[in-house]
RNA sequence: GCUGGAAUCGUCUAGUGGCAAUGACAAGAGACUGUAAAUCUCUCGCCUUCGGGCUUCGUAGGUUCGAGUCCUACUUCCAGCA
């Protein structure tokens, strides 16, 4: 079973420390998205140096490509990418569902390649004996995506989640023998914007044999935080709960912190940097805007990251106009800096006591527009 | 000096009688949440009550219901010959 620790809780809020096999996660963490075993733009030394504890790594584009076995042959995802921390893989399904060919059976799901069209099938089990090949640490159980948001479809989804979940956990106990590192599973939690489903879904999974709980199908923070207090006042307290795709805006972060999510994965930040959108604490800039031409300050004035004690922005407003490389690996160094410093002072916020005042302080200003 | 050719939005460019005028780049702005994303969208002559109105394709005339497109002259540039 991964070893949880909590050290702190306010109410749902909890400080805490997953003790993975290549290291431990303060939490609550921001984890890296590294899709294809890199996070885009970003060396691994990048991504330690500005403070990242773990990265996640995506099983549907991995198994495409280099293929899964490859990865096991270089000793896993976290030797493989240089990586050398702690590591998650999200399972697939979320991608799956993503593609415009996707047949749905009880079995799995069938798929073409988004890159040469070549068919593919997905299971549970495959799923898993594919994230024991990556290697992570943590692996999320193949889950159902919704096509919409209606109470049927979302119903269905769940429901499907729920019996393949099953055959995930028999799956990967069944490879927990045949390997000798371990590795660990959480179960995912969907059900949408349903307060119902998400009980449902919240019970059933907290009843299984996993080391700890994804939250799914979440997209805005819209209903979130109601939503996190039914989800996670069922799930048992002492195992890890990630947040699954959430912290493009800071307000996500602390609503998940606040109502008991341990970690967070989001695609936005690195995303938003290679697009020129910078976080400040005043909010989001356009640093190709012409406004920063002839700015010599850097993009926040306390931030401590590589690009703000180096460059300014009318420099990064230069390397965004000539489309330098250089833009986006200073923007990302930002941007997930910005996100990952979030995090941990919202942690820091709940070990002293200042949580409230942080998280009002921060949000005020930030979406004061 | 002669003979050809060319002049269209910041730049390059499409256009051969119905055209406020094609495409690219540049420029201006916006979007992005478990990454098919170094991507995508919008604006880009002036004004607008968003119906439309006005002024445009080197300059000045002309032919025509109608001209960026045809004709004449001029200006500038390019090529070849002197």
């Amino acid at each position: 079973m991964l070893k949880f620790d909590i050290k702190k809780k306010q109410n749902l809020a909890r400080v805490g420390v997953i003790h993975t096999p290549h290291g431990d996660i303060e939490t609550p963490a921001f984890v890296g998205a590294a899709t294809r075993a890199t996070v885009k733009a970003l060396t691994m030394q990048q991504m330690r140096d500005l403070g990242s504890q773990a990265i996640l790594a995506n099983t549907y584009h991995l198994t495409l490509r280099p293929g899964t076995e490859l990865i096991k042959e270089a000793g896993g995802l976290a030797e493989f990418s240089s990586w050398h921390g702690p590591t998650f893989t999200d399972s697939g399904g979320f991608q799956i569902f993503s593609l415009p060919d996707v047949k749905i059976s009880e079995n799995g799901v069938k798929f073409k390649s988004h890159i040469d069209g070549a068919n593919f099938e997905m299971t549970p089990e495959s799923s898993m004996q594919a994230q024991w090949a990556i290697g992570a640490d943590i692996h999320m159980a193949f889950d159902h995506l919704a096509k919409s948001e209606n109470h049927q479809d979302m119903k269905e989804a769940m429901d499907r989640t729920h019996a393949w979940l099953d055959r995930c956990v028999k799956e990967h106990q069944h490879l927990i023998k045949q390997y000798s590192h371990p590795q660990y599973l959480y179960a995912v939690v969907q059900g949408g914007t349903f307060l119902d489903l998400r009980s449902e879904s919240a019970k059933y999974c907290a009843g299984k044999n996993v080391d700890g709980f994804g939250i799914g199908g979440v997209f805005t923070a819209e209903g979130m935080d109601e939503m996190l207090q039914v989800v996670n006042s069922i799930l048992p307290e002492n195992k890890p709960r990630h947040l699954l795709g959430m912290g493009q805006e800071p307000i996500d972060l602390f609503i998940g912190a606040e109502r008991g999510c341990d970690t967070f994965d989001c695609v936005g930040p690195t995303r938003m940097a290679r697009n020129g959108s910078l976080y400040t604490l005043d909010g989001r800039i356009n640093i190709k805007n012409a406004k920063y031409t002839h700015d010599f300050t850097p993009i926040m004035l306390d931030c401590d990251c590589e690009c703000c004690k180096n460059y300014n922005k009318a420099y990064l407003h230069h390397l965004f106009k000539t489309d330098e490389i250089t833009a986006k690996i200073l923007a990302s160094i930002h941007n997930e800096h910005f996100i990952v410093e979030t995090v941990n002072r919202i942690r820091a916020s709940l070990l002293d006591g200042t949580f409230t005042n942080y998280r009002d302080s921060f949000l005020t200003r930030y979406y004061k527009k």
